[in-house]
DNA sequence: TCGGTTCAGAGTATT
DNA sequence: TCTGAACCGA
């Protein structure tokens, strides 16, 4: 049994399985069989009998990532994997806290926030007590709050010693009130007040503890400092933690990632078992010895080199085009040979720094009629008429949800104006109580549509108390007027349509058996009861917002940002936007260690090629409406030079021009250099767009050119060495 | 309450 | 350049 399960892998992967039951920290490289591993670990603990389903618990980040490993092990095992805990940190959290609710001081209806909820809230906080929001933009208070949290801290623990952090600490602290005053939670409660019980509740802590004897961790590098400290109390002192993860691939500080977790497990838990995966089943070895080249020139890292035994394949393409649209255009004629060669339009993936770069390539193959996906943009659960349902159906279940309660107080419109609302917001704050038990105490008119309101609340529930979940969402839709309202409206068609498939996925929803089970184990807590569908369905709307990328259906050329692309592999990669203060992006410079991760998430894209890479840059790109002249990325010299194949001349230091392969005509023309930006402006034989070298700073580009005669300057992009201003009279300038 | 105009800002993102 | 949010007049 177990023999067949471990077939196939290799020593690495084979050791990683079948460790005892120990803490062990897996550095899996990118390609290197990670899910495989995890999944098999799993299976493995279970066939051989080390291990009951009841005592797994593994944790990842995405939704999808847990259904993969769900699916996997479910083809696997015999045995359904019921048992087994597999979620997300968030769903795992929200599953403990609807157990012992009552342990955790909420509300058995308490309601989770998304990001846009959230801020929401905070504004109606902030405006409720007369901030600035000049000064205190409700965003960074958002940021500041989170940050608190994902650091572990409430209001109270926070330090700070300037006037302006002590009023967001004020903030934060208000701001949790209103919270637990309306039953509501966000994402990084969630996590914290899930630590908070298991901190507090020894019991509960204890059981767990008894439970899960193996806690599985799935891209450990992206946990951030209380995410790690949630699975280091989960383990207790005797628990075996199975950390996956790849520090090369930590490329979400920005959103509080700590990598430095992955050395601290190593060391708090004097890990002996560290295993390195670096054979890769992906890429080709040009393409890997390229990634490896590149992250090598990052400093702090555990270390890894990853290998093949495949050939080395093709070399990597590289392509200099004159500017943002003619990229574009080489771009589009070489997916069209791609295609010619038979290749499937899903293998090929185009990727980028940053969003706003997807514009000119869209318009490119948009033209071309070549069809195309971009991924990311607006998910199902984040439309606005689905968040619109979604409040009728959290004020059935939890009318002190202010925050519902404006969204939808007046939407469809029933005449309740600003005016209104305020009279009501002022009453519910003297009254220490929520919107929704306010509306008495608000005279005239608006009064008036407001119980009506609230009678249409009561009637809802009353009326969907009993019915199948979908039937409750179906009398919603209706009743709220939604439906109505957007009849009405020339294009609110697919609206409707979208109302009809929340019908859909709450026929569909069914609420995870199990968290009775949970509760009903420990010796503190009674068996609670099974959350209402309803409650089940809000907080799955909430959790999981839905798929991310463009419909499915034809078959298309995939367009997202690196960050979009990790964990995915195509047959053919192209990195656009290769240039300084772009991939390095300049906002990184200021940032610590923000090169390193910069070059981290090169490495995450050149990893996604399996058989053939492209990188490409612009000597010119329209940004923020302006010509922008950059010189190529330091990422690409520090690939090595063997691999590559320069699909245009290129500027050699020291000697004059080396003359790469033409390609064919239509990279001739893509490659020409760009029209000067504006009139003739060369002087002294220098234009504007040009590649100059200079002795100290190296090859840059020439961005403005000023004064005339011995007061000639000229203003140069250097790259990482910033951008000069040079006196023309006194610069040596070379060039090519 | 809607619709047009003006203005600032523009990095990556899951739950 | 383009987008989203804020603001003002009908």
């Amino acid at each position: 049994m177990s023999d067949r399960l471990l077939a196939g892998l290799n020593d690495q992967q084979l050791a990683a399985v079948t460790l005892p039951a120990q803490p062990a920290l897996i550095l899996a490289g990118a390609g290197s069989g990670k899910t495989r591993v995890l999944t098999t670990r799993i299976a493995w603990l279970i066939t051989t009998r080390q291990a009951s389903p009841q005592g797994i618990l593994a944790v990842t980040f995405t939704n999808k990532a847990a259904k993969e490993m769900t699916a996997r092990l479910s083809a696997m095992l015999p045995i359904n994997t019921r048992g087994m805990w597999i979620g997300t940190f968030h769903g795992l959290c929200n599953r403990l806290l609807r157990a012992h609710h009552r342990d955790a001081g909420l509300p058995q209806t308490f309601q989770i926030l998304d990001s846009a909820d959230q801020l929401s809230a905070i504004k109606r906080l902030l405006k409720a007590n007369g901030v600035d929001d000049e000064k205190y933009p409700p965003r960074n208070v958002q940021q500041f709050v989170n940050g608190a949290k994902e650091a572990g801290l409430r209001s109270g623990a926070v330090e700070v010693d300037d006037p302006y952090n002590r009023r967001m600490v004020e903030f934060y602290a208000l701001y949790d009130a209103q919270c637990q005053r309306e039953g509501v939670v966000d994402f990084a409660e969630l996590l914290l007040r899930c630590y908070e019980l298991l901190v507090r509740n020894e019991p509960i802590r204890t059981h767990y503890q008894q439970r899960f004897a193996h806690v599985l961790v799935d891209e450990f590098q992206d946990t951030n400092t209380l995410q790690y400290r949630w699975l280091k109390l989960l383990a207790g002192e005797h628990n075996a933690i199975f950390a996956v993860g790849d520090d090369d691939q930590s490329i979400y500080a920005f959103r509080g990632a700590n990598v430095g977790n992955m050395a601290d497990f190593e060391r708090e838990f004097r890990v002996r078992n560290v295993i390195r995966l670096e054979q890769n089943y992906r890429s080709h070895g040009n393409i890997l010895d390229a990634a490896n080249a590149l992250i090598r020139n990052n400093a702090r890292r555990l270390g890894k080199n990853l290998w093949t035994s495949e050939g080395t394949g093709e070399p990597v393409r590289v392509f200099e085009a004159g500017s943002d649209g003619l990229e574009a255009a080489w771009l589009v004629e070489e997916v069209k040979n791609l295609v010619a060669d038979g290749q499937a339009r899903r293998e090929i993936a185009v990727l980028y720094r940053s969003n706003a770069q997807s514009r000119v390539i869209e318009h490119a193959l948009f033209n071309a009629g070549i069809p195309y996906r971009v991924y990311g943009g607006l998910r199902f659960f984040e439309r606005a008429e689905i968040k619109h349902a979604l409040a009728y159906l959290r004020l059935i279940e939890n009318p002190a949800d202010d925050t519902a309660f404006l969204r939808v107080v007046n939407f469809p419109a029933r005449g309740i104006g600003a005016r209104t609302i305020e009279q009501l917001a002022d009453a519910a704050k003297t009254g220490g109580r929520s919107l929704a038990a306010s509306v008495g105490a608000v005279a005239g008119k608006g009064g008036a549509h407001l119980a009506a309101f609230m009678q249409l609340i009561d009637s809802l529930r009353f009326e969907t108390a009993n019915l199948p979940l979908a039937e409750i969402v179906k009398a919603t839709i209706g009743r709220s007027g939604l439906i109505d309202h957007y009849r009405e409206d020339k294009e609110g068609a697919e609206r409707i349509e979208n109302l009809e498939e929340l019908v859909n996925a709450a026929a569909a929803f069914t609420v995870e058996e199990g968290y009775a089970q949970d509760a009903a184990g420990t010796a503190a807590d009674g068996a609670a009861a099974l959350p209402s569908p309803l409650a089940g369905f809000l907080s799955h709307a909430a959790l999981e917002a839905g798929e991310n990328q463009a419909a499915e259906g034809q078959d298309a050329l995939q367009l997202m940002t690196v960050h979009a692309a990790k964990g995915l592999e195509f047959h053919a990669v192209f990195i656009t936007g290769l240039e300084e203060g772009l991939f390095p992006h300049e906002n990184s410079m200021q940032e610590l260690d923000g090169l390193e991760e910069e070059r981290r998430l090169m490495y995450v894209a050149i990893t996604r090629a399996r058989r053939r890479l492209y990188l490409s840059f612009a000597q010119s790109r329209m940004l923020h409406g302006q010509t922008r002249y950059g010189i190529r990325s330091r990422f690409i010299a520090e690939l090595p030079e063997g691999g590559l194949k320069w699909l245009t001349p290129r500027l050699r230091e020291g000697s004059g021009m080396r003359f790469g392969a033409w390609h064919d005509a239509s990279v001739r023309a893509a490659a020409s250099a760009p029209e000067p930006a504006y009139g003739a402006a060369e002087r002294n034989g220098l234009r504007i767009g040009q590649t100059v070298r200079h002795a100290r700073f190296g090859e840059g580009v020439i961005v403005r050119l000023e004064g005339s005669g011995a007061d000639a300057r000229a203003k140069i992009n250097f790259g990482a060495q910033g951008v000069k201003e040079l006196l023309l009279a006194i610069a040596r300038l070379e060039t090519a």
